[in-house]
DNA sequence: CGTCATTTGTAATATTTTTACAAAATAGGC
DNA sequence: GCCTATTTTGTAAAAATATTACAAATGACG
């Protein structure tokens, strides 16, 4: 149970950030400096399908969107704790679909404050 | 004073991402993306010392943190509403203050977890 | 050792950013 | 309207970053 001071609660504060967050898709040079992985290395996950950067649009280099950084960053988690990058992936699918369910709705939330 | 089940608090499983969002400094080309401000009027507001950028460390490109993109957007619907740049700088300044204390705050917490 | 998965290196090319100039466009006072 | 200061926008050349397509190195495991 948690219980918080309507007056203090920093949480409402900060809502509208997400759809901020949701609009936050950066090169992977600002995503290798922000989790830690090489440039090398994304590029390598983003091969193999684990990944996925948006290059369609009107950009011609990679860009990615808020939950393909965390995606990187539970993955080298995973891989630290001797995961192979396919178990890795696959132990984080679920956990993924979660994170985009609260996320999408919480971006979509704020959008319409 | 509000009451929330700890199960069904969205924030708390987002809390972390404060973190994260404290971690992402982005290029000017993502900030114009992002804001829809033009790179070109982000450098102006820049040389003017109203925006900063952090090019000091190990890029020598400009990189924005979230603060800066946050203050980017006010600034440009204060210009909207008719505000001179100066102005709206000055109006901003009391807001910011109150942002950065409280994102500063969040996101140490959420570091500690 | 052999094999497959994963990471890393790199040269040539393409894209993006910076700087430093300058010129438009806009607003307000007179 | 004209003047002046502010603000926005344009652009060419140089610097920095990213991409691609190769290949080699490293690591894990039977």
């Amino acid at each position: 149970m948690v219980t918080i001071m309507e007056e203090q609660n920093p949480y409402e504060n900060i809502l509208q950030d997400f759809d901020l967050l949701k609009r936050l898709i950066v090169g992977i040079g600002e995503v290798a400096d922000i989790t830690g992985v090489a440039q090398r290395k994304i590029r390598y996950w983003e091969e193999k399908g684990i990944i996925h950067s948006l290059k369609g649009g009107e950009s011609s280099t990679r860009r990615y969107d808020y939950l393909n950084i965390k995606k990187i960053i539970l993955i080298q988690e995973l891989l630290e704790e001797g995961f192979t990058l396919d178990a890795a992936a696959r132990k984080i699918g679920e956990r993924m679909k979660k994170l985009h369910t609260v996320f999408t709705q919480l971006a979509d939330q704020s959008k319409e404050e």
